[in-house]
DNA sequence: TTGACATAGTTAGCCAGCTAACTATAATGA
DNA sequence: TCATTATAGTTAGCTGGCTAACTATGTCAA
């Protein structure tokens, strides 16, 4: 993400947009904000996971499987969702079955395929883990009422459909 | 980041909820949504900047070094402006020397320590690459007016006031 | 003034991503 | 039907972060 700390000042702003015309100054610093508090909220994350033993990649493995109904799914699915490689997908289950959250139970059907379960100790760790996560959500995000929530999302809906264009 | 390709629809949140009394759906989904959003703005600036052959950390150091007026800093410095640790900027500058983008000269009043200069060439490198990174984003915001923009960088900061929260 | 501590930078080795290549199995169409 | 192609999962090796340990140098107080 943004590890950047140093933020630029608007004096620096100014700086910049005098050698380089192209430059938006409140574009630039709303860009730079959103990756820096986004990148922190994320930081923040990590730390609540880690006190439960999880890193972001296991937890939302097991996040995956309660989704089901069948508390199951398999690695390439999983690789999709997650939005990262099979090959990384591969990497979090060789943990999460070590630590006896999933299992990893061969297709009948497809003899190529895993079915990946997700164990009684998985869903007790979620069941521990995800009290904890949701309350510090709940008052991380307490000081935006309903209206902003939706104004964020809104603001954030049209960033999101510019960025085509910044690729 | 937050790799989650798979964002909760409003069903599963309200599963969850229903298993999780603690859970507060939209505070969940505009967390979630920050979070994509400022991944896919992250990537996105990944691949402006690939093709320019740079990655955001060299890059960021090439920026640091352009907002001093001696076009100068030290190691350490930049470790901190970047946030990220004096090892991993080894490794950054070690890179950028090998380009030809900055040079180390050993300083002589703390045999210690080492400044960092931006070449001409590293300058010219920057006069190609921000202008193209400050025309992308300036189209990547330009559907927020800069009433929009006050109003995302205030919602960003109350949601900045409760990062603490989450830890 | 010199011994203890602090600071600057580098090196070594770990970790979680990645891609590319591989094995095994399934699906397809000539 | 069987050669080709596609798919599922794993392995091997790369990368850019990290921490911890190291060398060299500077600072400070007894």
């Amino acid at each position: 993400m943004l590890q950047l700390r140093d933020l630029p000042t608007p004096e620096i702003l100014g700086k910049f947009a005098e050698r380089y015309p192209d430059a938006d100054v409140t574009a630039i610093a709303s860009f730079l904000y959103l990756l820096r508090v986004a990148t922190d909220l994320s930081l923040a994350l990590d730390t609540c996971l880690s006190k439960h033993d999880l890193l972001q990649g296991r937890w939302w493995v097991l996040i995956l499987l309660m989704r089901e109904e069948s508390m199951t799914s398999t690695p390439s699915i999983l690789a999709d969702k997650l939005g990262v490689s099979r090959a990384t997908v591969t990497g979090l289950l060789d943990g999460l079955e070590q630590s006896g959250l999933v299992t990893r139970v061969f297709a009948k059907e497809d003899r190529r395929s895993v079915n990946i379960q997700l164990t009684a100790a998985g869903q007790a760790k979620l069941d521990i883990v995800m009290p904890d996560y949701y309350r510090r959500l709940r008052q991380c995000m307490q000081s935006l009422d309903e209206e902003k929530r939706v104004q964020l999302q809104q603001l954030l809906g049209l960033i999101n459909m510019g960025i085509p264009a910044l690729i």
